[in-house]
DNA sequence: CGCATTCATGTAACCCATTACATAAATAAT
DNA sequence: ATTATTTATGTAATGGGTTACATGAATGCG
């Protein structure tokens, strides 16, 4: 690897002016500066970031926490952070928490030790004490972590309501709800939403409420064992889209035509949404944007001292697709 | 932070002896080495990485190129290589190319002045030109880049001809091939294996080869012109899960039955194939083992210096789902 | 007992870029 | 003409570790 040594050798000057030419700071007269231009040319140059970072305390990499890339909700957030880092410069490291405590504290030790500049993380088990040792700035994404921290979310409640209203809306006389997993705050959020909408009506049992996983499988049984017990069941709001899935197999397997004779929407907005016949219904995240926000939110608060927590919250939005439709 | 300057002083040693401590090198006494660990214990002190990469020239990171994430086969890779590469110690920066030349090279400048100690490339469009340049370890995923390149990939060719086999022995007399994006190797590799199959046909022509692009609308689209130009036609294989899902859809938008009329098997083996009604059949690629493969041969590319280039393949194997039945 | 090892620890160079500080020349202001 | 500024560049300290080399004590061996 070449240095700033060479390049300063190569063109006759210090290594301090090689330094300022190739940051633009301080005077250079414009004949040096052409000469160590031309130096950096010819040697093909390019600084040290390590060595760089190391000085500055700074390493232009920030980092995102998500339980597993594999849950088809995160590529698109992991694709929009990774865009605006880029864009911005950065470096984009990846962890998969499993929502695993031990793993989140080592990353975090990691992170540090790295000078890593900044963290979004979308977490349920992470901790404020945890996060409020560390110095390094940090975005809370899906889930709120403590109210020091900055966060972007959406309107959990209120859209699960609008979900219920949409099958209302459809026709849907007795309407379940499959929750997500206990540990995740959201679950609890979507819970109230639909409480919200179904608690006062005469038909509302609690048996309505079924547990869920975080899970295609577990979704399928759910709703297969939900709809037998209780074949009144003419319409679900299922915690995502994935478990969505799940449950338009499970009403297929048991012979049940959505949306004929049942309506089942989700909440999330994932793509695979689209491609199942019958495509799924759902509350949208805008999940780019949201991914977006974070990163943006992030670089503010590496860049800006002045920078003050700041709570931001998207709104989820109703796409009817072929799984609820209006009953005559 | 505290650095190793403050354990020396409250521990009465000399940095050198610290350091020896934390990295058990050289010699140093049992009395020593304790008063070093409790000042380390007691200032919960963490050594600066960067400090240490610069002078070592390695960073402990290493780097997976992808198209882009949001494409659902590279989710479960990306997991792989990551649980690997943390399992060692090393931290995962995740890089989406949009198989576009001029961020990769972006990125790999970006990552080399980082000292990055190794990264994995799935592309079709880097060349071995660009990364002969590069004195980084590297490990062609997917796709091979240069015969000097170590990679990792599957079979396939004779995946492609063992999804024809399996439509001839559910039946199928017209057998169409829905091909990938022109530009990835893997494209033609699988069109050869269906040709292998088909080409001495009576039946075949050349318009049962229709493009497609990397991409659910598209691959509908193509479904519903193939199969309305060609009626007879009785069985596809579909370049890639995601557009054999988009298969799927186009044969159920024209009201045909799937797999009573027409059979559709795809290839890669991602997860949404096992969700769709009826679930995809597919060649079914060890996405994982790929992924794991990778990175282990990269950290033995790392830290062997003995290490030379090697050629890893994987098989395919056939899983049948509803997509493909056998007919009376 | 005397020389060769092994053990133990410290000093200082090194990794590479950035910048505070010093110095000197050129230009501006009085 | 003389002092104050601006311009230009170099020297050396800095960031936080690691390790080559030096030195001295302790142990081993003939």
């Amino acid at each position: 690897m070449t240095t700033i040594k060479d390049v300063a050798k190569l063109a006759g000057v210090s290594t301090a002016t090689v330094s300022r030419v190739m940051n633009g700071t301080g005077y250079v007269n414009p004949s040096t500066k052409e000469k160590v231009n031309s130096a950096i040319k010819q040697l093909d140059y390019r600084p040290n970031d390590v060595a760089r970072s190391l000085y500055k305390g700074k390493s232009k990499m920030i980092a995102l926490f998500v339980p597993d890339i594999m849950n088809p909700f995160f590529p698109e957030l992991a694709r929009a952070v990774e865009d605006v880092t880029n864009q911005h410069g950065y470096t984009f490291i990846l962890c998969n928490t499993d929502d695993d405590f031990e793993k989140e504290q080592t990353y975090l030790n990691a992170l540090q030790q790295k000078s890593v500049d900044g963290i979004i993380i979308v977490s349920s088990t992470i901790t404020k004490e945890l996060v409020g040792k560390i110095s390094t700035p940090i975005i809370a994404l899906d889930r709120i972590i403590g109210s020091n921290i900055s966060s972007v979310t959406v309107n959990n409640r209120e859209g699960a309501r609008q979900a219920v209203q949409h099958l209302k809306s459809v026709g849907c006389k007795r309407i379940a709800h499959i929750c997500g997993p206990e540990h995740v705050s959201n679950t609890a959020k979507r819970l109230k939403g639909y409480l919200d909408e179904v608690k006062n009506e005469d038909w509302f049992l609690s048996s309505y409420i079924v547990p869920g996983e975080y899970n295609f499988e577990t979704a399928v049984q759910a709703t297969k064992k939900l709809l037998t017990d209780h074949t009144e069941i003419d319409g679900i709001f299922v915690w995502n889209d994935l478990m969505g899935i799940g449950a338009l197999k499970g009403a297929e397997e048991l012979g049940i035509n959505v949306p004929d004779e049942l309506s089942i929407i989700a909440f999330d907005g994932i793509t695979v949404g689209e491609t199942t016949t019958p495509s799924l219904s759902t509350m949208a995240q805008p999940i780019y944007d949201i991914g977006t926000q974070a990163a943006e939110m992030l670089l503010e608060q590496i860049n800006n001292s002045g920078y003050k927590t700041k709570r931001e919250e998207f709104t989820v939005q109703l796409i009817e697709r072929q799984s609820t439709r209006k009953r005559g």
